[in-house]
DNA sequence: TAACACTGTGTAATAATATAACATATTTAA
DNA sequence: TTAAATATGTTATATTATTACACAGTGTTA
């Protein structure tokens, strides 16, 4: 069990928007759109984001400085993330493989680095796009 | 076998630069650093490590906006990357790991996507910094 | 209750990262 | 030897992200 965050105003109206698009959005493309709501300054988009991606409510895609949210509901997965990208389209959907995961949550490399994290992108082409 | 690419003066200088360092460079102070050089413009930077990136001689380590090159000198790998980063100290090493490499290269998601590319990037604490 | 830590807010300014647009030069290939 | 492709140099600008400061709310804890 997991403590359940309470999200502040600015959190969940930052939520709600990245929640109603499938696809990754930009943090001035939200801070446009949010605007009419009262958030008026990219800083206050960016610390939302951060909480955000911090309680892994959302993800940023880091080859593209977006930031998508987490379907998987009971995600507590910040830590954990894979995404194919499509190099045509720009569709990016996340990845949930349960043994791809295992590998990756196993692996050890030959420096004794204890890792908590990771992030995976796969590029290419979707189906729509080949 | 491979066309052996032949680097421009720009690119070798800023190659030269990035093989110096064992760690990640970011693009402004590679600019900085190759003033002297008479490189003068962020834009001269960028287009060399675009350049150098897809001929797979250095990496973006997406996470950081940084470059490193790519030690492997066999290395046609601009394809497949795999890093891990101490999120402490900043260290970057790249990791080449034989069987994770097959293990992602032969992923396939459930959305007939094909891959052409990847990236992952691991995070942790290094040796020193546990 | 007051003192404190912690987290969030709002605002302005600025830093850091990256590209567009244009004119020109050099290299490669037909 | 012309055309296509790639690279250069320069200026300006776009895009992404943070610093710094003043202050407000919430929950200890003493």
């Amino acid at each position: 069990m997991q403590k359940q965050e309470t999200l502040t105003k600015n959190q969940k109206i930052i939520l709600d928007l990245i929640e109603k698009s499938d696809q990754p959005l930009k943090a001035y493309s939200i801070l446009f759109d949010v605007k009419k709501k009262g958030i008026n300054a990219p800083l206050q988009v960016y610390r939302a984001l951060n909480k955000l991606v911090k309680i892994g409510k959302i993800h940023k895609i880091e080859s593209r400085n977006a930031f998508i949210a987490c379907k998987n509901s009971k995600c507590q997965i910040a830590k954990a993330t894979v995404f194919s990208i499509c190099e045509s389209c720009e569709d990016v959907t996340e990845i949930h493989d349960h043994k791809l995961s295992e590998h990756l949550r196993d692996f050890k490399d030959n420096k004794g680095m204890k890792y908590n994290k990771y992030n995976l992108e796969f590029f290419g082409l979707c189906k729509k796009c080949i």
